[in-house]
RNA sequence: GUGGUUGUAGCUCAGCUGGUUAGAGCGCUGGAUUGUGGUUCCAGAGGUCGCCGGUUCGAACCCGGUCUUCCACCCCA
């Protein structure tokens, strides 16, 4: 009985036509980074248990896959315990592995094993998969790749600068314009919690604060006061919930406010020089704008906090993310090692050019040359010319038999190839080959000997 | 994790208040055309109606469960 097969949800394949645009994005990512003097590592797709639990969150503990322990998982659970249905506590005990949730947390262990071999300013870049237990959506699924670039070991806001000098580079490559570079700093929201008094509820202040956009001013005030902020404490707030005002302007409000706060001001300098220089350097394709009420990875950020947002008029969750953590590495154990990095999210770039229009056709055209296969004596002619086109990088493929031609021509324009060549016995017996080039029709025969102009002639 | 939604041919979808043999377009295969694709014409193949169970004389249609899709939360790339 065959089974019906199946894949996980939140879970694709991915066919050549969708991996032909995926690696385009890729390589420009990588571009980048290499460019920017970031190098490659790679860390396993599942952790120890106990590296990933707790470093995100009660929430992104709950979306950790954990993986079950391989024989007898039951063997160091007692029978009680079993009985008292208890998943929090039965959980590490029959799990010690779990699938790798983000890029950061497994550089930070990877800093802290290698510290020895790494040379400090510690610049890396790592593409690959990430998992989580989510309920998918448009652009949200259980498996996703991240493109990290991250620094370790390196203070000042050079950093900052350059990482907002990476985004737009990938961007501008990429074709995709007006992107929007958010930035925000925790000391900024650490200094309006304790201006506020609040400073014991900064989480909940600041997670209710992000939702602006979404549940607006009144909204944003409603969530407050109901995870227990004081009134006055939200009546203080109340300047910057002005959607009215944008950007630049509810900055200005900011200043006023946290006049009297030392962290907060430390978080403004950061930001305005931040601002500052970025405007004096320029950006190609996207614009940094400063945003109060961004909020993210709060369990591990401490400076400047990054979001990227899609151009305006595409429904997409942020594309990119990032921030300082001048304390990653110590939960692992090494002390006093600043962090800075970003990450691009692969499938919604995917997802947002394709909405655009974005990718060349030259991404989609796999295949240079294909030759047309008139039977045994043809084919060895047509095949030594392949492997001659093919030996000065031409893409090139042959039909396997002496199938139809007509059967053959349309397979080669299903695969897209823009020119196909013609050995038949005609061609043989004079030492030719036949060129039609598929878009026109037009049709040249070019002398065997002459193979090598025909080739360089394609790859001009 | 909470609430909702979707599922019929390879794809996009019809299918009436439950009634006989479940349809269309596109795609696919073959032929018209044994050295010419993308146009045209002709013919053909392809479905346990997501899965399991229930109600009924009778279920693609009604009910329950389950899986899946998408959406809103939560959170996030």
């Amino acid at each position: 009985m065959a089974q019906k097969p199946g894949i996980p949800k939140g879970t694709r394949d991915f066919g050549p036509g969708e991996l032909a645009r995926r690696y385009y994005i890729i390589e420009v990512i990588r571009e980048a980074f290499e460019r920017f003097g970031f190098q490659p590592i790679e860390t396993p797709s599942f952790e120890n248990y106990d590296t990933l639990m707790g470093k995100y969150g009660d929430e992104g503990d709950r979306l950790i896959f954990k993986i079950l322990n391989s024989g007898d998982f039951l063997s160091k659970v007692g029978a009680d315990e079993l009985a008292k249905g208890d998943a929090n506590s039965l959980t590490p005990k029959i799990s010690e592995k779990a699938l790798r949730y983000d890029l950061t947390v497994p550089f930070a262990r990877y800093v802290v094993m290698h510290q020895n071999e790494l040379d400090f300013p510690f610049k890396r870049y790592q593409i690959q998969p990430v998992w989580r237990a989510d309920r998918p959506q448009r652009g949200r699924f259980r498996e996703f790749f991240q493109c990290d670039a991250d620094v370790v070991g390196a203070t000042g806001i050079l950093q900052e600068l350059e990482f907002v000098q990476l985004y737009d580079r990938v961007f501008d490559q990429l074709g995709l314009k007006g992107v929007t570079i958010k930035i925000n700093h925790r000391k900024v929201l650490a200094g309006i919690a304790e201006v506020i008094g609040a400073s014991d509820k900064l989480i909940d202040f600041t997670v209710a604060l992000d939702k602006l956009d979404k549940i607006g001013a009144a909204g944003v005030e409603k969530e407050m006061l109901g995870k227990g902020l004081a009134p006055d404490a939200v009546e203080k707030v109340k300047p910057l919930l002005d959607t009215t005002m944008d950007a630049m302007g509810r900055f200005e409000k900011l200043e006023e406010l946290l006049s009297d706060s030392e962290v907060g001001q430390e978080g403004l300098a950061d930001l305005r020089s931040i601002l500052e220089q970025t405007d004096a350097l320029g950006l190609r394709a996207s614009t940094l704008v400063p945003d109060v009420t961004l909020a993210r990875g709060l369990n591990y950020y401490t400076g400047a906090i990054f979001e990227v947002a899609a151009p305006e008029g595409v429904e997409m969750g942020s594309i990119g993310g990032g921030g300082r953590y001048d304390d990653l590495t110590g939960i692992f154990g090494l002390k006093d090692l600043s962090g800075v990095g970003i990450s691009f999210g692969l499938d919604r770039i995917y997802l947002v050019m394709e909405q655009l229009g974005l990718f060349p056709p030259s991404v989609d055209q796999q295949l240079d040359v294909f030759c047309i296969n008139f039977g045994e004596a043809e084919a060895k002619a047509a095949f030594k010319l392949v492997l001659n086109l093919r030996s000065k990088g031409v893409r090139t493929d042959i039909y396997p038999n002496a199938a139809k031609v007509g059967k053959q021509f349309k397979y080669a324009d299903k695969r897209g190839v823009p020119r196909v060549i013609l050995i038949g016995d005609e061609e043989l017996k004079a030492g030719n080959f036949t060129v039609r080039e598929m878009k026109s029709g037009e049709q040249a025969t070019f002398s065997m000997a002459q193979w090598e102009d025909f080739a360089a002639q394609l790859l001009r």
